[in-house]
RNA sequence: UGUCCUAUAGUAUAAAGGUAGUACAACUGGUUUUGGUCCAGUCUGUCUAGGUUCGAAUCCUGGUAGGACAACCA
């Protein structure tokens, strides 16, 4: 079966350069985080797509930081950006540091002068942004524009040496203060920072601009195509402008658009924010659309590769629905976890009809959905069991079919059990709900005839754990937090978590492994979290499971 | 009063001048020891006005709408 897949834009570009046999049919991409912050499901598209293009047309794919920026930088993201990648599955052919080329990029900086390109600037930077004018207003030239280039290799080389305070000097490049694109107006190219780098140390007080650093980085190494979101088209022509002029490499600038996912944000200073404010426990908060958050809620690399393949490659700004992302998690555990039982909210069910005391073990299946049931665990079960508090009425509504007296119902994997009454409190609250149970109805050799509506899960008292179960729902009730009026944060959910401190779980959970996704049943997607300790399971749950009844409730 | 990018169902994304398709969402129905899964089906779309053409989502022109750009951030 021949699938004719379309091919996304840079798709076509890649093929078109293969076929022009642009760099003798080689391709080689970059995934280039700034170590400022951990890395996000926006992230996951960069890289799905950098590593993935590379893959798909036998080429490589280099990891490199972008480490221009001292001051915002750490080792600590370094470390998780590796951890994360690699999670996700995939191989960088080098690990590659912007810092690495701080030499080579002084050098540069060098060559640009010597062509009187480039030029030392000693205005504040209040001067240098009212020199620049304004979209419509060309910008007006520095006094120190004109400066000899002996006195501007001199100025630099000082620079360099330590000679100056931070924002007493800096280098630009000399290129048009009419220019329509602001970006082409002068654009610095050095600052000074006395600041510790966290690779380089105190070797360097001046630092290079992203524009005075990438596109060289990506011609130092060849990079085949150079792919970035949208905000950085009006970039592209410096980055073009270095490459020219430096006559190095010609690396190519592709512009797509950045993923956006309704009621979150995603940008790294929100994150952080969210983080530092303490609005969230964590850069790996399961509640964080970080990949160490969703991580730990539960999803898997696949998945998330999946939902990156899903939302496509575009240069249109858009805003892709959580469902989607959910759907994804969903097809994927829905195939691999494991079916247990656990009673979030419990309330007793007894068997009046089943003897004292008694107790046999019942064969539940791990999988359904996988040929064979994926092997199987026994589950305990007695006179007295719990059951979902939702899971009985006092008066059942037209199209309830669960316990209510009078009503039937199958307890999945044992017997069909007929309400019969049950016993309040001096306040009316149900405390405990009876039935009989039909021994001729056991799963596995049904001979009663009989056939229920319902299936309630259940866990048998006297042999229950008990577990901490974290519930989660969206972070932000606005579906673009980032473009309502005011602060993003003024629009967080409140109920974002939900934890029960209390949830009985059926015993065979409490083996529960790291990393592996369960299905408690009707109740959704559960992993076990890392706060675990061997005195308290800890469970998140992942996604709820469809749920076509609580829309119409 | 600039330059640049973009515009297809609710949300995304295809159709490279020739049948507007796919996924998610929503809604029906069937199956089901999970109100899950699975299966079948329904709903909804080319921003606008012209032009070129036998034929336009696609090419051209003008409008409109949204977005990016004037950090010693990346």
């Amino acid at each position: 079966m021949s699938e004719e897949r379309s091919l996304h834009f840079l798709e076509e570009i890649i093929e078109a350069d293969l076929k022009k046999g642009t760099h003798d049919g080689r391709v080689l991409t970059r995934f280039p985080p700034e170590p400022n912050g951990y890395l996000h499901i926006g992230h996951a598209k960069s890289i799905c797509l950098n590593f993935g293009l590379a893959q798909q047309y036998g080429g490589k794919t280099n990891l490199r930081f972008d480490d221009t920026n001292p001051v915002t930088e750490e080792t600590e993201y370094v470390e998780s950006i590796k951890k994360d990648v690699k999670w996700l599955g995939f191989d960088w052919a080098q690990e590659l540091y912007t810092s690495d080329y701080f030499d080579q990029l002084y050098a540069f900086a060098v060559t640009l002068i010597k062509k009187d390109l480039a030029y030392v600037d000693d205005s504040t930077a209040e001067e240098i942004a009212a020199g620049k004018g304004t979209p419509t207003v060309p910008g007006t030239p520095s006094v120190y524009r004109s400066r000899s280039i002996e006195e501007n290799l001199q100025l630099f080389e000082e620079m360099k040496a330590g000679k100056y305070p931070d924002g007493a000097k800096v280098l630009r490049a000399k290129i048009d203060l009419a220019a329509p694109n602001m970006h082409l107006r002068d654009p610095l190219m050095y600052r000074i920072k006395h600041a510790t780098h966290h690779r380089t140390g105190d070797a360097w007080c001046i630092y290079p601009m992203y524009d005075f650093a990438h596109g060289q980085s990506d011609a130092i190494e060849k990079i085949t195509h150079s792919i970035c979101t949208l905000e950085f088209i009006p970039h592209r022509a410096l980055y073009d402008w270095f490459i020219e002029k430096l006559e190095i490499f010609p690396a190519k600038q592709y512009e797509f658009a950045r993923l956006n996912i309704d009621y979150a944000v995603m940008s790294k200073r929100k994150l952080l924010q969210l983080v530092n404010e303490k609005f969230v426990n964590g850069w790996d908060d399961p509640r964080m659309l970080t990949i160490s958050g969703l991580r730990r809620r539960g999803y898997t690399p696949a998945s998330i590769r999946n939902f990156c393949d899903k939302i496509g490659v575009a240069k249109r700004e858009n805003l892709i629905e959580m469902s989607l992302l959910e759907f994804c998690i969903r097809e994927d555990l829905n195939k691999t976890a494991w079916r247990r039982m656990a009673v979030l909210d419990p309330i007793k069910l007894v068997i009046t009809n089943y003897p004292d005391g008694q107790e046999e073990l019942l064969h539940g299946e791990n999988n359904p959905e996988v040929e064979g049931g994926d092997g199987s665990r026994s589950i305990p079960f007695s006179k007295e069991l719990w059951i979902e508090r939702e899971d009985f009425k006092e008066e059942a509504e037209k199209k309830y079919f669960r316990l209510a007296p009078g009503l039937s119902v199958r307890l999945k994997n044992a017997y069909i059990v007929t309400c019969t009454g049950f016993k309040t409190d001096d306040f009316g609250n149900v405390t405990e709900v009876h039935c009989e149970y039909i021994p001729e109805s056991k799963s596995g050799n049904d001979t009663s005839g009989l056939h229920v509506k319902g299936t309630i899960h259940w866990v048998s008292v006297a042999h229950a754990k008990t577990a901490e179960v974290r519930l989660y729902d969206r972070l932000f009730q606005a579906e673009d937090p980032s473009n309502e009026d005011g602060d993003f944060k003024e629009y967080i959910n409140p109920n974002s978590l939900q934890v029960l401190s209390k949830a009985y779980i059926e015993p065979d959970l409490a083996t529960a492994e790291l990393g592996r996704g369960y299905q408690f049943i009707r109740k959704g997607y559960f992993t076990l979290d890392t706060d675990t300790t061997a005195e308290n399971l800890v469970f998140n749950r992942t996604v709820t499971l469809k749920d076509n009844w609580a829309k119409k409730a």
